[in-house]
This record gives structure tokens, C-alpha cells and sequence, in this order.
DNA sequence: ACCTGAACACCGTTCAAGT
DNA sequence: ACCTGAACACCGTTCAAGT
């Protein structure tokens, strides 16, 4: 199938069962069963996320967690609803760090750092989280779920901040900032020596963030 | 399936000829209705990817060139071998340009063109180009074309020429840059307004690669 | 040396029957 | 209201037979 991966990360905390208690569909709670079924769901597409990449066969993640494959369709009714299950804990841990550097003395510091955790959230599973941030930023995608327009305005609210204090220079566009987060890890996923590379490629895209805009943005010819 | 493409892009030009002369496997040259058989093929490929994406299933491939899917397979053991060989012609058109911007006056402004010109190969085939350039520039990777190879000599060459005239502060690497390009095209390969956010994104890139190099890249916490 | 095309394996999706 | 699991459809890959 694929390499495998060196490192299983953390698994989602509470904000997954949060998300469990009340089916998606019908918005009141769901039957014990059904939950159950939901979060062993949940937990085994980790494992398996881990193992084989975003294409873990899904009959293999129902099989694993004990239940027919139309109980998985019927929770999830495509792979991107099950993905963002498994990556709503990390999200929220991402806000939730966001929000605290809201208050720091250096609001340059703040930014450079939330990017980097960003970054680190954007390559778990083989860039999958990168993929899934880089098209809940899109705009007429009306699957961006609650966890991610949270992450966009910690983000938003970060970078203008930082333009405030006076280190970010003009008008960077909050959205094209993350999308370049997502894209270096997309960039980096398959690299050997991915992470440091990453390092570099941020690295570059802060300093743009810190220079005096530039617009030498001409047409093609 | 999927979203139909606008605009179809130009066909491979003679450089694809010029790879069908000789059976990639063994060095000699192809028998007559083989190397037709790889014309079509390539042929069809580029339209398919054109209207299905990257996804576009090999046997309408091979049902639209007029073959069987084993002359698929055995010309192109991998669909990243039949994506290459279509990408080729337009790769050898980007070079070129390259090799005739390292004498143009401002070596900033040829850097910035001949990465906007990048920027417009890799957006082929819904940022297609882009995921094969960026497996190609992965070290590890014995599959990287010559195509390739050229492809991020002509790139590091820009790249030098423009840091010698002063116009680009420090080291950056030529493949962590290429590779920002490819990963701009990636992300916005599904926006709406994709083509202005990627022209924002890149100029994002040329002023990180102006401003005087500050490493800020201090450890996760 | 190359091509054909049937056979196989794999995997996602649906749906009638059951609780 | 939810679950089961067989049935179906789709697609990539192989390989024996043919030229």
C-alpha cells in the first residue's frame, strides 16, 4: 500500500465526542448505539489515516471498528466528513493556542509562532490536515466546518495585530497566509528531510510578511 | 465525476516526439505501431486530464487512443509516467524561456518572470504539473525527468544571477523556492478566484526573497 | 517485440431486510 | 432510527494467446 508512518499523533480530545453527541444529520442526539459506533468510526479512520494515508480503504476502517460499511456511509457520506472528524480535536487545540497568544507582549513573536503550529498541524497524516484547511479556505465551500472559521479568525486577528505593532508590513491577505501554511505542507510531505525544509520555506514566507509590500505583481508579458 | 475545464492547453510540441523515438525500457528505437500507440496515448491522456483531472481512468485512455489497456500499461507502467510524458513539451518550453532570460538586463525582473511563467506551467491540469514538479524535487527521487533536471538548473541559475546583482538578500535555496511554486499553484488549484490569489501568493514569495535574510526560525517553544 | 482482451482483485456505494 | 451485509459498479493490473 504506502510507507508507514514513524510517529502515531495524539488522538483527538473531548471536541470529538462534543461533535458525536448530536447527529450530524438531524441535530438531535443520537442513539447510543449510533454514537458508539460513531466515535469507534472516528478512532479507528485515525489508525488507520496513520497507517496507509488519506486513501485507507474505508471497508478496512469499518471492518476495524466493528461494523457494516454502510454504517460508516451512513455517519460520513463522503471521506472528507470522516477526515475532518479525526481533525477536529487538533483544530480546536490550535485555537485554542491561538487565542492565549492574543495577549502576548510580541505580537510579531505570536504570529511567527501560531504559523509554526499551523505548519506543525498541516503536516500530520501525510499533509492530509493541509489539504482539508487548504479547501475549507475556499470561499464558495460551504463545507468549512465551525473549527476551521474559528482557526481563520485566530489567524485574521493574529496577522492584524501584528500589522498594528508596525512588524508586518501592508496588506497581506489573512486567507493567503494560511493557504501558503497549508501549501508548504503539502510541498514538504513527501520530502526526507521534510520538517526542516518546512523550517526554511516559513522562514521565507514570514520574511515577506515583515518586508515593505512590494507590488511588482506586472502581467505575464 | 468532476468539474469540466475551461480551456484546454496547448499540446506537447515536438520534444514529446523526440521521447517517443526511443522505448523508454530499452534505448532503441520503437517499432513503428509502438511509437504510434505512445503518440496517441499521450495524446489522449492530455485530453482526458483535461476534462476528468488528474483521476481520469486509464481505460478510457486507452479506450480513446484505440488500444488495449495492456499497451497502456506497458508504455507507461505508473499513470506518473503517462502525466510526465505529457507534461514534457511544456516543461522544455520553460526552460527555454529561462535559458533566454539569464541574459536579460534585470535579473530581478527575470527571476520574477520566469517564476510567474512557473507558477503558470504548474496551474496546468488542475495543479497537476505542480504535484509532479514537486515529486521531482525530492531528493531521493530517481524519477525526476530530465525535463526536470533542466528545468531547476535554468531556476537555480536565475536565482543566482539575481543575488549577485543585490536585488535578492541571502541564501535562499533554489529548490525550497521552486518548491514554493509548485506549492502556490497547489493551493489554489480549486479557488474560485484562483489565478489573482496565486499572483498575490507569489508576490508574497519575491518579497521574502528580497528582504535581507533574518532566520527567526527558533524552535517550536 | 508488441498487442489484445478476458480475468482477476480491489474498493466505494447502494439498498432490501432486519432490529 | 439505525444497522447489516450482500449485490453492484467501477477501475487498475495481470497474463495467456495471438501477430
Amino acid at each position: 500500500m504506502r510507507k508507514r508512518y514513524r510517529t502515531i499523533p495524539p488522538a483527538g480530545n473531548g471536541e470529538v465526542i462534543a461533535l458525536a453527541e448530536h447527529g450530524p444529520r438531524t441535530g438531535r442526539p443520537m442513539r447510543a448505539d449510533a454514537r458508539r459506533n460513531y466515535e469507534k468510526l472516528v478512532e479507528q479512520a485515525r489508525i488507520a489515516f496513520t497507517e496507509f494515508g488519506v486513501d485507507a480503504p474505508l471497508d478496512e476502517i469499518s471492518r476495524r471498528a466493528g461494523v457494516a460499511s454502510g454504517t460508516l456511509y451512513r455517519h460520513f457520506p463522503t471521506r472528507l466528513d470522516l477526515i475532518e472528524a479525526v481533525l477536529a480535536g487538533q483544530i480546536a487545540e490550535l485555537v485554542n493556542l491561538g487565542r492565549g497568544l492574543l495577549t502576548a507582549e510580541d505580537a510579531s513573536a505570536a504570529l511567527s509562532r501560531w504559523l509554526r503550529a499551523a505548519l506543525a498541524h498541516a503536516l500530520t497524516y501525510r499533509g492530509l490536515a493541509a489539504a482539508v484547511m487548504n479547501s475549507a479556505l475556499d470561499q464558495d465551500n460551504d463545507r468549512a466546518s465551525t473549527w476551521h472559521a474559528q482557526m481563520f479568525e485566530v489567524g485574521a486577528a493574529l496577522l492584524a495585530r501584528a500589522r498594528r505593532s508596525g512588524a508586518v508590513g501592508a496588506d497581506a491577505d489573512p486567507a493567503d497566509v494560511l493557504k501558503m501554511v497549508g501549501a508548504i505542507a503539502w510541498a514538504v510531505q513527501d520530502a526526507p528531510d521534510g520538517s526542516t525544509q518546512a523550517d526554511r520555506m516559513l522562514t521565507l514566507l514570514m520574511n515577506g510578511l515583515h518586508a515593505p509590500h512590494r507590488s511588482d505583481s506586472r502581467p505575464e508579458e
